[in-house]
DNA sequence: ACCTGAACACCGTTCAAGT
DNA sequence: ACCTGAACACCGTTCAAGT
């Protein structure tokens, strides 16, 4: 009956905002630094601390832990994200925007990739993108329940075209590879595979950047296309 | 030119099978056993050593390091999604027991979550799954770059999906927590959001498990039939 | 109200040394 | 060929103590 609730920095009364020594923005802002810097492995609470000039303990008076952290901090880079006014818009572009706009912003910060599974998205930000596109689905005439299920199409195609996408950048030492022998290794892993064999041959390692993003935009307009079928019938 | 190339168990030569002494499947399986169990914080190389009744370092005889070793139990895990045989099922059905298959290994696994944005999917399973996927939309008319389209499409549409309900777990006590306070809070952290709290009015979190496996459907569908929608245009 | 340092219980990885 | 222990350079978090 009691149960253990839900916790989430979202979800507590905040702290008093008091004038003096450090805010709880300030530090969000530097870990943000640290983690667009270094990716997430490269913030830790003493490096965080220092940067600060603090000691690393120092923070848990602000924050009761990294992860809660790691919330605000995720939160703060979904304010980036850009959604028309649907009403103005049109409910499609809205989508087509705000997916397109989400994208951008994850490859911006890809330490995003390891909160996704990990920390819901309950912040402002957060609720504000995804109040905005409810509007948009339901401008587009969707009722009840399907307009969640609409929203979670289209932020589920975006986050999973968009984390190998990151995997891959992250993986590849962006500057210096060559795509000669990368296509060597690849072809070899995929040796028993003839359908991958094919794929690997087609110059597919030339600009992946230009053929993800081609890739990206060919399955949005299929999916927004799949969910406008669902309107009609 | 010389460039630091790509590193990936997958694209490096096996070591030798010798008879004696542990081997890497059995340190592999034993990994899996921990992950599944506690969870990704859950592997350290000191426990998985304990376990195997090994110092901690042994382990680095067989495996060039803990991300190696999560490559490997990654794809281990990728072993157990059913694929029809696209010739026989056809692509609409293989494509779609895919799917489903894949949300069901990564419910199961839900480690995997932090793995996604990080580690390459080379390992054989990974290349099986993508292999008859690629199969699957060759035989439904799809030519070129757009088997590859509509391939990220469908796998992008699963992992997306199935993130936020592997983070919504995991927040969770699955066991005790209590749908009204959860509504409470949730409702709070909204209040900004007319869209949001109508939606949170709903009895969304009765039975969230249900709800989602309907979402994951719905939004199935629509995926396929836009994809369908780009053969005929 | 805010900040500190010491301390606890951990990590991954390297490497010389053993068998 | 395989395994070990000691050692290095780190972690997140608690807590009594300071101002």
């Amino acid at each position: 009956m009691t149960g253990k609730t839900y916790t989430s920095v979202w979800l507590r009364e905040p702290r008093k905002a008091t004038s003096p020594g450090r805010s709880r923005e300030e530090i969000v802002r530097a870990a943000l630094d640290l983690l667009d810097e270094e990716g997430i492995d490269g913030l830790s609470m003493r490096k965080l601390g220092a940067k600060l000039s603090a000691g690393a303990t120092s923070l848990y008076w602000y924050v009761a832990n990294k992860d809660e952290l790691l919330e605000l901090a995720y939160d703060e880079t979904w304010g980036a994200i850009i959604v028309p006014d649907p009403e103005e818009a049109g409910w499609r572009e809205t989508t087509s925007v705000l997916a397109h706009s989400m994208r951008q912003v994850m490859l911006r910060h890809p330490w995003i990739a390891n909160l996704l599974g990990r920390l819901p998205a309950l912040g402002p930000n957060a609720l504000r993108v995804a109040d905005r596109m409810r509007q948009a689905f339901k401008l587009a005439g969707f009722t009840g329940f399907d307009v969640d299920y609409a929203g979670a199409t289209l932020t589920g195609y975006v986050y999973g075209m968009t984390l190998p996408e990151i995997a891959w950048n992250s993986t590849m030492a962006a500057d210096d590879y060559d795509a000669d022998t990368m296509r060597a290794q690849v072809r070899k892993a995929a040796a028993d595979f003839p359908e991958m064999l094919d794929r690997v041959d087609m110059d597919t390692y030339e600009d992946p950047r230009m053929m993800r993003a081609v890739a990206f935009d060919f399955g949005l307009v299929s999916v927004l296309d799949g969910l406008e079928r669902r309107l009609v019938t």
